[in-house]
RNA sequence: GCACGGAUGGCAGAGUAGCUAUGCAAGGGAUUGCAGAUCCCUGGACCCGGGUGCAAAUCCCGGUCCGUGCUCCA
């Protein structure tokens, strides 16, 4: 079953079509013009969650996402600094790549920048004027929205009159060079000190939306299988995408699939630096984890708002560590076998994967995999090798390579071997203390039993009391 | 104001007509002390008002509330 993805543009599910050579997918990136934030995390491992899931189901993907390394963002930051704006640029790219790799969000298959795509943008923009949609205003290229007013409105639903009228009237009245305050800038032209380019309209920088026209063309051609990003990209900046990618290329539709993910609210209020509720990607990770914080965002469905709190956080983190914590003690990912035959797994896949090609539904992915740490966790207690294997296979599958929440085999099993190397390291120790306490509890010396319970505890020891005696396990991993 | 999306148990969050979602929290029990950990069990929900159906959280109509967007700004 092929998978089904609710299009934007249609506001419906529809069917992926996988029967080409490949599947491409453009996502809009980052504007790196200060640490990234979770929202852009979000962004990320949603389209890694797509990405994922297609290579999974054994579908060719190209994927493609952008910086946005040139912006007024950016020219203030670099002047607030008093360095140059690149510095400023590939400082944020640098640390959003990085953090990347932390939450397991696997490298796309390029990076396009717009100040390397600047031929392809100049080139758009004279093809553009050539036909008639774009003019030479006094400060800046625009596209005049009158040249193809059907297409207005294809993600939001938005008529040309309702924004004419603007906004409730809030829209102040049309810039300096436009026509009309709907047209959007293709080529702004520089202010003194700024950065720019040349070109055959002025020295100047590109407009925002002009960019990802130009980069999905370098890497895609005419038309992109599914495009996106945050839904508050939708307007205007994926709709005048659509204006300049299908006006200068003359094709219906630019992107034949839109995919938006959800925004995130913290503590129930929108996300923004000036409530003081921003969270970086690096505040989370320093807080709980990339993989933890990875939890939390697939942990609700990608279209779904997100409301980050410590609740949340709380709650992922709980939950990650079971998952982790009963891979280890069943010896790592390196003890994983088939589950073929094992019924309750074979069930879990089937409603997970009937969860997935429904609009990738990772929070019906997320229930299937507790179920499956609950069973590997009786087969651990009980022994049960064979099933605690095949539940290892299970996890290492669909919580590791599709939601994308173990660590890397490598890590995963230094941890084993650490944990392991220490229990050997304390055994005799812990072991003869848990017999003192025995026998500290059988003369109901409960003082002193709970002394030694102290002490074991100090060596990052847990014990279960269970009914044939006390066991024990390692805390940390 | 307009557009789009949403409203499910204490919380997060699935489910689109009849069948346990799941996890956390809560209550009960087991583990022959307490705490913790572990295991077993349980209760509890479908924003409001109408309508269609044998049957509605699920479909239709009306309302209320919330989120996002409404231009050069993720």
């Amino acid at each position: 079953m092929p998978l089904r993805l609710f299009n934007t543009s249609s506001r419906m599910k529809e069917e992926i079509d996988v029967s080409g050579e490949e599947v491409t997918i453009y996502a809009c990136g980052i504007t790196p013009y200060s640490p990234s934030h979770i929202g852009h995390a979000r962004q990320a491992v949603a389209f890694d969650t797509l990405v994922r899931w297609l290579r999974f189901q054994g579908v060719r993907v190209r994927y493609v996402t952008n910086f946005t390394d040139i912006s007024d963002t950016i020219i203030d930051a670099s002047k607030g600094e008093g360095v140059d704006f690149l510095e400023v640029a590939n400082r944020h790219i640098s640390d959003y790549r990085i953090s990347m790799k932390h939450l397991n969000v696997l490298d796309a298959d390029a990076y396009p920048r717009v100040t390397e795509s600047i031929d392809g943008i100049i080139s758009m923009i004279e093809t553009l004027i050539e036909k008639g949609n774009a003019y030479l205003g006094e400060d800046g290229v625009y596209f005049e929205i009158d040249t193809a007013p059907e297409k207005y409105g294809r993600l939001t639903g938005q008529t040309l009159e309702m924004v004419r009228s603007g906004a409730g009237g809030r829209v102040a009245s049309t810039g300096a060079g436009k026509r009309d305050h709907r047209d959007f800038a293709l080529w702004k032209i520089a202010k003194p000190g700024e950065p720019s380019w040349d070109s055959p309209f002025g020295k100047g920088r590109p407009g925002w939306h002009i960019e990802c026209s130009a980069m999905v063309h370098e890497h895609f051609g005419r038309q992109v299988d599914i495009h996106g990003g945050g839904s508050d990209l939708m307007f205007p900046h994926h709709e005048a995408e659509i204006f300049q990618s299908e006006c200068c290329f003359d094709v219906q539709p630019f992107a034949k699939h839109w995919m938006h993910n959800g925004m995130i609210n913290v503590d129930g209020e929108k996300m923004s630096k000036s409530l003081g509720n921003f969270w970086t990607i690096s505040d989370a990770i320093d807080a709980v984890g990339p993989m933890v914080l990875r939890y939390a965002l697939v942990n609700a469905p990608y279209r779904q708002p997100i409301d980050f709190n410590q609740v949340l956080l709380d709650d992922a983190e709980k939950n990650h560590g079971r998952l982790i914590e009963s891979i280890i003690s069943a010896g790592g990912i390196g003890e994983a076998k088939r589950w073929d035959g094992v019924e309750s797994l074979v069930n879990a896949e089937n409603s997970l994967v009937r969860g997935m090609e429904d609009d990738l539904n990772t929070r019906v992915a997320i229930a299937e995999m507790q179920s499956v740490v609950k069973i590997l966790r009786q087969a651990n207690s009980s022994q049960d090798s064979l099933m605690a294997s095949a539940c290892v296979g299970w996890l290492s599958a669909y919580a590791g390579d599709v939601l994308g929440l173990l660590p890397d085999e490598e890590t995963l099993q230094r941890m084993v071997g650490r944990v392991s190397e220490r229990r050997d390291e304390i055994r005799d120790k812990v072991e003869s203390l848990i017999m003192m306490r025995e026998d500290a509890r059988a003369e109901r010396n409960w003082e002193e039993a709970d002394k030694i319970r102290d002490e074991i505890s100090e060596l990052g020891v847990v014990i279960e009391d269970g009914d044939s005696g006390a066991t024990w396990r390692m805390k940390e991993f």
